[in-house]
DNA sequence: TGATAACCGAGACGGTACGTCCTGTCTTGAG
DNA sequence: CTCAAGACAGGACGTACCGTCTCGGTTATCA
């Protein structure tokens, strides 16, 4: 509530500056890197001062996260927006829930290998890794990584295994948390660490591994 | 194996450097984080020039997964003396097997809770978190980190579950470096992205999640 | 005489804000000296906006200039009042001529042991000084320093030596505006450049070396 | 005598680079002024990191000032190396007296004429009325000033003028500190504050009003 | 009696320079 | 040759002001 600084009034905002702001960080991030990217290289590139940088963001993390969350809600708009054209009235922003055939396992499949794409494409790859890594070595940073990247995510594991509790197709006693991260946290430590490849074959194996457990039945 | 540069005589380096700058930068790194360590503060603190460091390894990050390797090392030593001091001669350096008294599931949840030990020590906590995200953003040091760090231990893992295959503990048509990403990587991204806080029970749940699976049997 | 920019309405003028400017202009002077004084610090203080300042002003040695040049007559408004109260009504604005009681010497040393005591007064010597100095680093501040300041005293003293040469006390050939620069420049320059101390003694010394010659009689 | 400050070590001062920024100190004052030289601007100019400029001069006016002594004299050394080649040897650096040939008035203007040739000269003129700007100014700057430009020049008429005070030729119980002020500063404020021209029959003016006195005899 | 045009406070904006910090290379003198 | 020490060219940091601009909000004439 309180303001801690002159707080800037943001309703004189430039949108202009903040747009080339936000395009200028991604390009400088894909071409360059994350640690070759500067605070004085996204202001050159976007033509605009410094200041105007510090003014609205603590940090390059805080830029990069900003032009990410921008980026994701502009491609996920249009993704509804064509998904809308083919299906019908749609206008919902945002991915609300994950697809419910009944099939427990078939939409997790479908679901994983929409993230193995996303996960290689390198428009998302390169700033979302920048913006993983920075939050692993800054905890602040992480906070919001988690908070605004990652759990809502995750939550909507959460919900589709709930339905499978109810449906049945999966265990009631055990805690939906943990059991998505069974199939989530290994994609996304090999897509993190470079551990082994990823692949459409690899998270079809992860759910009919996590579903059916490594001891024989 | 081929030198690029005008190759350092290794034969006449001084010990007594290497040691300080190993200490130098963890003690930095666990002050000030990752990022306000530098090869000027390492050098200052070792009371060694910042040439001797330049000579000797690539980077910041190659300083610190020397030093934290050493650390490693030498804890690891320190511990398999008090326990050769317990059970008899094992000289050995370096651990090379998983127990294997023949329950799996218990196996797996002494070795896990372990691991939660050692995450939460913070000699070790802060440089090898450091390392990760360092390893994350570049690409060179990740495949150090993955090399070195990560994957020998992985392998452990691999063959305490071919030894379980053999025993019919574990279904014999799955791929163990697959399996074993079920309970380890959740492990893993919680305490790097602090998703969620870990404990012993949540590495025991996880290894009988893992086991059984989450379909109902 | 012809306007370059859009002319501002000088009927329309804030009175309020020209003497508050006025004000700040020169606390802040005094206070933190010339380099350290800025138009936003001067905004700031007279709670004006920046753009109040740019439309009547064109520099910060303008603003200050003005302030001061505004300080001098109400000072000199303030001296001549209490001279009237004692001597007779003289409503003049301005010092229009130095005395004449026909001891030339007496008149010099008077006048100049006055110019020691406003050299002095802080209130005058801060930003006097700041104008002289940002005066002789730039020209065109430079020539209304001069014009404005410095000549009008200067010729307060042809008039004075003219009415010398007159009544038979001053040589008939030389020139009064050199004439004047035997002890008005000595105190200019210990003044301004702070090369030796200056006192009534001081200028009683000037004016008796340049009255009567170095050389002996 | 004491070290206040990480001390840098002069012996490995790099000469190069002090010629270079000495050169381009004075280049940029010449070409752009004072004002719009910056210390950004001097050592891009030399080719040189800025913290070379900060580790061994605390401002923009202590480069130039070493600068404009240095110009000095090494212009001193040609104009001593060209008179001693036709006048034989004289390896003295540093101009030490004034001329005297018995005649003071002679001796003083043909002094005075090459103080305005020097004065007009722009390679000199440039920078010494910024440093005298800025020792105006700036009151520490402004010791340095009078210390090492000023006050030598100064004491050589002093010398001057008590051997004409032995010579009979200057009343002997006057101050010559005093009595030289009365043609240097004249010039002294006409050249800083371009009150009026100077010239050689100025100055040649200067010196019989000084010595005879403004009054008939 | 509104309209309309200015000045006004406020402050965001594109820029420039500041003085500090650190990088990775190079140089010096001691051992 | 290694080493401690640290000067060097370079470049990014985050801050402070510059001078311009735009935004509502008062005035203060004119229609």
């Amino acid at each position: 509530m309180a303001a801690t600084k002159p707080t800037p009034d943001a309703s004189r905002r430039s949108e202009k500056s903040r747009r080339a702001i936000y395009a200028a960080a991604l390009e400088l991030v894909t071409e360059a890197g994350y640690a070759r990217t500067t605070i004085e290289g996204i202001a050159a590139r976007a033509g605009v001062g410094k200041q105007t940088i510090y003014r609205w963001w603590s940090s390059k993390a805080d830029v990069l996260m900003e032009a990410y969350l921008d980026l994701a809600d502009q491609t996920a708009e249009q993704t509804a927006d064509q998904a809308a054209d083919q299906a019908g009235a749609d206008p919902a922003p945002g991915n609300y829930a994950l697809p419910d055939t009944g099939d427990l396992a078939a939409d997790l499949k479908l679901v994983l290998r929409a993230t193995v794409d996303e996960l290689l494409d390198p428009r998302f790859e390169v700033p979302s890794r920048a913006l993983a890594a920075e939050g692993i070595a800054d905890a602040a940073v992480g906070r919001e990584v988690v908070a605004k990247l990652l759990e809502p995510s995750l939550q909507l594991y959460v919900q589709r295994l709930r339905a499978a509790q109810r449906a049945g197709d999966v265990r009631p006693d055990l805690d939906p948390r943990i059991a998505l991260e069974l199939f989530v946290s290994p994609l996304a430590q090999r897509w993190l660490q470079h551990t082994a490849p990823i692949s459409y074959d690899y998270t079809d194996t992860l759910v009919d591994y996590a579903l059916y457990g490594l001891a024989p039945r």
